[in-house]
DNA sequence: TTGACAGGTGTACGTTCGTTCACCTATAAT
DNA sequence: ATTATAGGTGAACGAACGTACACCTGTCAA
């Protein structure tokens, strides 16, 4: 890829995750020290055949995946981690790949080691979908006696329970007053 | 806020999602159901009130940050998972959250249990920057005797020890040929 | 009964959009 | 020496943009 088509590249995906939309041909120009909007249709073309950005059906322009997701190089094992250009596994915008229902999801933080075997720690961030109805072993957070918790879920003909992934806590079996918030659909984890 | 209102918005949610980008005031009438541009035009105005959509420095429409994001509820102990709208104490796209350099980033899929008891389980994804220098007790992705794993990086003087989070796997303290392929920022799982 | 207003239609307007054309270089190949 | 060609300027174009204005209608309060 030519380097003046990957720099271009770069700035536009700036832009775009600064000002969440592309700049007009006109802003381009001023962004890559043009004087004329035709030395930018000419780069256009090439970001368009470096699949950096696209075009609409009704012909618009848009950022295209390499712009706005992350490369996925494979797994650790297999993995060959270098810079490679030429044939990645796949890309993927973390908010497609984990939240399935924008208008139904929310975010919270974990409190408690309750789901510390599951993978889970205090001050994790977990995406609950409260339009999901839990299947069994689903993480759900449930009201339990006037306190949330993150908790397996386990039902037995009619007879539900909640299970913590941690022996130090107990597998807790609701009286009446259950009060299901969601389905745990992913968790995340910050470390810088 | 009004019932009409949030319908739009939702309806803009998902074309943004979608398109990755907002509709013109035409697309819009289309979408909405009305004939003429001025009905968009005083819609938009409310959506503006209601910070669905935000106008830019040079007085473009860009999505709000209710649209591109969730909202975060709190934590589980003190959270209260109910469809508030009122006071929300956050809100945040995963993407923004968890990536800090895209250039530099990559995701990886974990293999291997060696870091279990750090809560990254196999088939978890990772976010590896390249572009920072390891710290102590920082998750690397290092190459050691021909082999990619992720582990604990730690230095005393000059001597870089590797360490797993899980017993079982050895400390291992690499020969000349280290490679530290970058350093990892975040983890993902994926339920649902 | 009247008036105000929210919500919608249709037309018109100036601006900006992306595209296109003619033209001007350097650089490199013939 | 000559010719393509890549990369840039500048001006012009029709189309689409968002906005504004006049107007219509139903609903609800005074």
């Amino acid at each position: 890829m030519d380097k003046k088509v990957k720099q271009a590249g770069d700035k536009l995906g700036r832009y775009w995750r600064q000002h969440k939309r592309l700049p007009s041909f006109a802003e381009m120009a001023d962004i890559f020290g043009y004087a004329s909007k035709n030395a930018v249709t000419k780069l256009v073309a090439k970001l368009k055949d470096a699949h950096l950005v696209e075009q609409d059906a009704s012909g618009r322009l848009v950022p295209g995946s390499l712009l706005t997701s992350l490369p996925v190089l494979g797994n650790v094992q297999a993995g060959f981690p270098s810079p490679a250009e030429e044939e990645l596994v796949d890309s993927l915008t973390l908010d497609d790949y984990l939240i399935n229902n924008p208008q139904s999801s929310f975010i919270i933080e974990v409190a408690g080691e309750s789901m510390l075997d599951a993978g889970i720690q205090p001050k994790d961030l977990v995406i609950v979908d409260r339009g999901l109805t839990p299947k069994n072993n689903d993480i759900v957070l449930a009201q339990i006696d006037n306190e949330w918790t993150l908790k397996y879920f386990n039902k037995k003909g009619n007879k539900v329970s909640l299970q913590a992934a941690n022996d130090k806590y107990p597998t807790l079996i609701p009286q009446s007053e259950l009060t299901v918030a969601g389905v745990v659909v992913s968790s995340i984890r910050k470390y810088k």
